[in-house]
DNA sequence: CATATACTACTATATGCTGTAGTAAGCATA
DNA sequence: TATGCTTACTACAGCATATAGTAGTATATG
């Protein structure tokens, strides 16, 4: 018996390959494969079919849409801004984090955010102190 | 040729089976496999030899640590409690999120927080407050 | 039109993690 | 010594990801 994959949609990135792809489309704002690949190839050596393959899962997570052009090719484009999607898998990962450790995440959040030596500290501690 | 795998020590609870080990073993201090398994048998069916093996790995992970009774058998103790498990994992969860996603992760937190229904809710702003 | 080129769909393999469990060997006790 | 508990080793399934080949189809070009 077949077993169909149960589309899992989950809307998130997984991989490291699925993380530069995205990049790249974020980037130039639509493209085919061919131009992921160009982009890819720049830095090290990967096959056309490897790219278009995780381009396909990318879609079937919803993270990308893509129409058929008249040339026969696909287009894609991602489905969320970088910042929005951003958003979102921060919004995902922390309501989880908050579910399964509550006060001690909030506590911790305060730790690293103290501790973090980042030149954006004072614009998070702004952001903090607006929601008072 | 064997590859020897590189003992990934990832510190941290990877899935469900492992979660609950753990969480019999904080409850009750230390413990052997015989014990965790009688436990986890009120609940549902499952063989000695998987609770065993997911306790090894989780010795490997660094997650619990063993040692050998004059009777011959293991008796598996936590490494941290699971307060400290909890500082821990949030922490690496929360600074890996900063990392990725800087100032939206801050954004995004607060906003989780303060759209949290949860009784804390109050004590966490607290908490937060503090660091402004 | 025929051939080369390009793109897609489908298939496959490898690796790693987790859950699950069998088998064999060692040891202790009745 | 026979029985039973414990461990080590092995194995496999399911899933996610990275990787890529093959075949089919369509397009372009001489």
């Amino acid at each position: 018996m077949k077993i169909i994959k149960s589309k899992q949609a989950d809307q998130l990135l997984g991989g490291k390959l699925e993380q530069e792809i995205m990049e790249v489309i974020w980037r130039i704002e639509n493209a085919t494969v061919r131009q992921v690949l160009d982009a890819l190839q720049e830095k090290r050596d990967i096959a056309y079919t490897t790219v278009m393959t995780v381009m396909t899962r990318l879609a079937d997570k919803g993270l990308l849409k893509r129409t058929l052009e008249k040339n026969g090719c696909y287009c894609y484009r991602t489905v969320h801004g970088k910042q929005k999607y951003s958003e979102l898998a921060s919004k995902r990962a922390i309501s989880s984090l908050i579910k399964a450790f509550g006060e001690v995440a909030v506590a911790q959040f305060v730790d690293v955010v103290e501790s973090s030596d980042s030149k954006n500290l004072e614009e998070w501690r702004q952001k903090l102190k607006a929601i008072t």
